[in-house]
DNA sequence: ATTAGCAACTTGAAGCTTCAACTTCAAGAA
DNA sequence: TTCTTGAAGTTGAAGCTTCAAGTTGCTAAT
């Protein structure tokens, strides 16, 4: 299976560069270069085909869907789909023009909140089983139940460094940690 | 840490769209997302800023050049750098305008090979270090040696059930076929 | 010796994301 | 009050990726 890979990316010798990483790490980051890149471009190219919407799209409107009055305010809808204000600006713009979601301007300051439409609750119920079949073909049934719990912990370390550092546009800082106050 | 997701994620009621997953795998698979959003994130914006090149242009390159002579056909480029021929296609140009690659038509059918030039080969040790700081410190920093292990275990495992059917382009599954059968 | 079919690209358009710049609103300082 | 600052969004342009539709060069039938 790996043959590939060791054909094509043979040992370095003197006259090839460093390899930056140890064997065990280098390996590892192989691999886990290859998951990232492949699965979600394969979730998303499933869920486009299947339901026309990208993974993205699906988990705004799945996050919309487990607020109260499924909306949520823009600022916080960037914290948990994991992206940029900017982004999700431009999102909830194309989300708007299919009837999916719309913005209800909040009652404080500048805030926008996103809610979620009937018609894209239930666009978001017919995707939900064609997608969540995907995620379980490609990720849960592959792993045993010891492997689930091992892929949690170590994501989650992943994550605790990444989070409190990660600049999704410049805001993101702020609003995470002011996320984390409110919650706390 | 996680009291964030809990906050803004509650559980869900009568009224609200059912989980599609169990809690073990549900909180497995938010981590998982966030890594895969994240972590690219991150390592793409320090790479761009650090030293002017995507982390996909980084790995074509280093791929490059640990091949003899610094070349290789793209449609094997393609497998290893896990991108459609289209994608490689694309960016192999760019680099050629950047004068880091060139294209060297090969000798059998329409082969072309991607040759690193020595330009190129000085950005990329310039931007190893840099870039593998990074990794270090984003990943094989905060996790154990045991956790690298599962890391590696876990990732391969997926990666076995992704490879053989993702289809990074139409071409990328008889790409992959072949590149296997030839070294095998 | 044609011709059909496939493999290995290339290309242009459409769609998404990022980036930087800009707008608006709310508070607090002066 | 007026000024300043910062938070929350929006927007347009630039850059990248994907998708579909070409090319072009083998190879295997007929």
């Amino acid at each position: 299976m790996n043959n590939l890979k060791r054909q094509l990316i043979p040992e370095p010798d003197s006259t090839r560069p460093p390899r930056w990483l140890n064997n065990h790490e280098w390996s590892a980051w192989l691999h886990l270069l290859a998951t990232f890149t492949l699965l979600p471009a394969a979730i998303d190219s499933q869920l486009q085909r299947e339901a026309g919407m990208s993974h993205f799209e699906f988990g705004v409107m799945a996050a919309l869907s487990r607020q109260p009055g499924r909306r949520l305010q823009l600022k916080d809808l960037a914290v948990v789909a994991n992206g940029s204000l900017s982004r999700l600006s431009h999102v909830i713009s194309r989300l708007e023009r299919r009837g999916w979601v719309r913005r209800v301007s909040g009652t404080k300051g500048r805030a926008t909140n996103a809610e979620l439409t009937d018609k894209g609750y239930r666009k978001l119920m017919e995707a939900g089983p064609v997608h969540f079949r995907e995620v379980r073909r490609l990720v849960f049934d592959v792993l045993t139940p010891q492997e689930v719990k091992d892929l949690r912990r170590v994501t989650g370390r992943l994550n605790a460094g990444l989070i409190p550092e990660t600049n999704l546009g410049p805001l993101a800082r702020r609003v995470r940690a002011g996320a984390l106050r409110q919650s706390s």
